[in-house]
DNA sequence: CCGATCCATCGTTAATCAACGATAATGATG
DNA sequence: CATCATTATCGTTGATTAACGATGGATCGG
């Protein structure tokens, strides 16, 4: 994973650049990369793209955590967007914000 | 944020999926999005597609944080993949490791 | 109304992260 | 060789995360 082969020459332009802090978009794009910053969420958004939609107790089946485990997770989800929750019943079913996916798919294509 | 305007119908299907583990896809893809889910990372990496190169130092004066905090943000970008450094003298030049990048934006991409 | 089911939330614990200053290591310079 | 400059690493502290079991609230079936 070290590659050296590609060039890394060294700039030597003074510093055009202003100091700036970090910006919203910097944020932006962290919190959503930070959703999906844990195997167990990619699996989620995984198994929800397969299947379209799923009631969250199915997805505890397929998934080798405790019920609360999975539901925090969701929960991650859901408050960055990327999946969105439904109540049907006594049940909630689970789906792929796809908005909120397009979102991060835009801010991770334009680095 | 909280997007409800999509459609999110329960589906009845048995579970056709059997239960997996978490893959190794699952875990790359974690593992480099976590690599950015920090904004000062989100941030370095920005910088560096900016500058195409850029030593150490001149980074730290750019961001907002101590000397070590940033090396350290540089290493964990480092170990994934996304940057590289090569040593220049006394210094070490940063840039993104454009094939590590791709591969985050591709993995991203395939949702 | 009761019990059962489903899910979110709470509270806890252990582990990891983020930030910093201080220190060490490396290479250049005199 | 001694010194300076640059960067990585160490050690510490406080904050955040991940995981779980247990609890509680909501809904459905009888």
């Amino acid at each position: 994973m070290e590659d050296q082969n590609q060039s890394c020459k060294p700039c030597e332009q003074g510093s055009t650049i202003p100091v700036s802090h970090i910006s919203p978009s910097d944020e932006a794009l962290a919190e959503l990369a930070w959703a999906i910053a844990h195997p167990a969420r990619v699996k989620l958004v995984r198994l929800l793209l397969e299947r379209s939609a799923c009631v969250c107790g199915e997805l505890v089946e397929l998934m080798p955590l405790a019920q609360s485990t999975v539901s925090q997770h969701l929960k991650i989800l859901k408050e960055a967007g990327i999946v969105q929750g439904e109540i049907d019943g006594p049940r909630v079913c689970y789906c792929v914000n796809i908005a909120g996916l397009a979102r991060l798919k835009a801010l991770v294509a334009e680095l």
